[in-house]
DNA sequence: TAGTAATATATATAGATTTTAATATTTACA
DNA sequence: TGTAAATATTAAAATCTATATATATTACTA
C-alpha cells in the first residue's frame, strides 16, 4: 500500500474519533443541516459545533455552502455512512462476543 | 443512536488513526503474523510494534495468541477489512474530485 | 540438573507534541 | 444593531516517540 493512502487512512480516522463528530455525522445523515440546527439537536454552545465541523470541513468530510448568515452542512460522500454501519456492524459482533463469554464463564 | 455506540464508534476511529497502526492492520491482512515478523516489516523497534498492538489489543480489534516465547497476532472481525477498503475508495473519490477541480480552475 | 544466557514480547517512564473543551473575540451579513 | 458562524486563546488531558526495564520461555553449559 503506498504510504500516502497509509497516511490518508490515519488522518480520515482521526477526524472521526470524537464523539461529538460522530453525532453530528449521524445527524447530517438525516439530511442536510444548519449550524444552528445540529446546535440546537446537541444541545451545546455553536462555537463548539464550529470548531468540531471546521475539523470535518479540513479534512473535505463535510461541505459547507453560504446562504446569507446561515451555512449549510452536507457530508461529501456517502460512502461514509456505510462506513458507519460497518462500525455498528462490528460493534455487534463484539458484544456478541462478550455475552458469549460471560455465558461460557457461567458454565 | 445510544451514546454508547457512538462513543464506541469514536473509540474504534481513534485505535485506527495512527499509520504503524494501520500499517499493522494491513499486514495482517495477509495473514496472521508473530511480532517479530510485524517488525521485520514494518523496519521499527518491536517494542514501538508491542505498544502499537497493545492499544490495538485494548480495543478488541486484533488477538494475539502465545506459542511458546512468540505471540501470534490476528485481526479479531474480517469486517475491518471491509472498512479499510471503503476508506480507500473514500480516498479514490477524494482525488477524483481534487483532480476535477484543477482541471476546472485550467478553463 | 542447577544456573545462566539469549530471545521474544510487554510494560514503564518521561519529555515533546497534539487534542480537547470552554470561553472570548471577530467577521459577515441582513 | 442583531444574528449566525468562525476563529483565537488557553489550560487540562491525552498521545506519541524513544528509551529503559521487566517478564516469560527456551537454549546452553558447567
Amino acid at each position: 500500500m503506498p504510504q500516502e493512502l497509509q497516511t490518508f487512512k490515519a488522518e480520515f480516522f482521526k477526524a472521526l474519533s470524537n464523539p461529538l463528530r460522530i453525532r453530528i455525522l449521524e445527524l447530517l445523515r438525516d439530511g442536510d443541516k444548519y449550524v444552528h440546527e445540529l446546535q440546537a439537536h446537541m444541545g451545546i454552545d455553536s462555537a463548539v459545533v464550529s470548531q468540531q465541523l471546521a475539523i470535518l470541513r479540513n479534512r473535505n468530510i463535510v461541505l459547507g455552502v453560504k446562504d446569507g448568515t446561515k451555512v449549510m452542512y452536507s457530508v461529501r460522500d456517502p460512502l461514509l455512512f456505510e462506513l458507519l454501519d460497518i462500525t455498528k456492524q462490528i460493534f455487534n459482533h463484539s458484544l456478541n462476543h462478550t455475552i458469549q463469554m460471560l455465558q461460557d464463564m457461567n458454565q
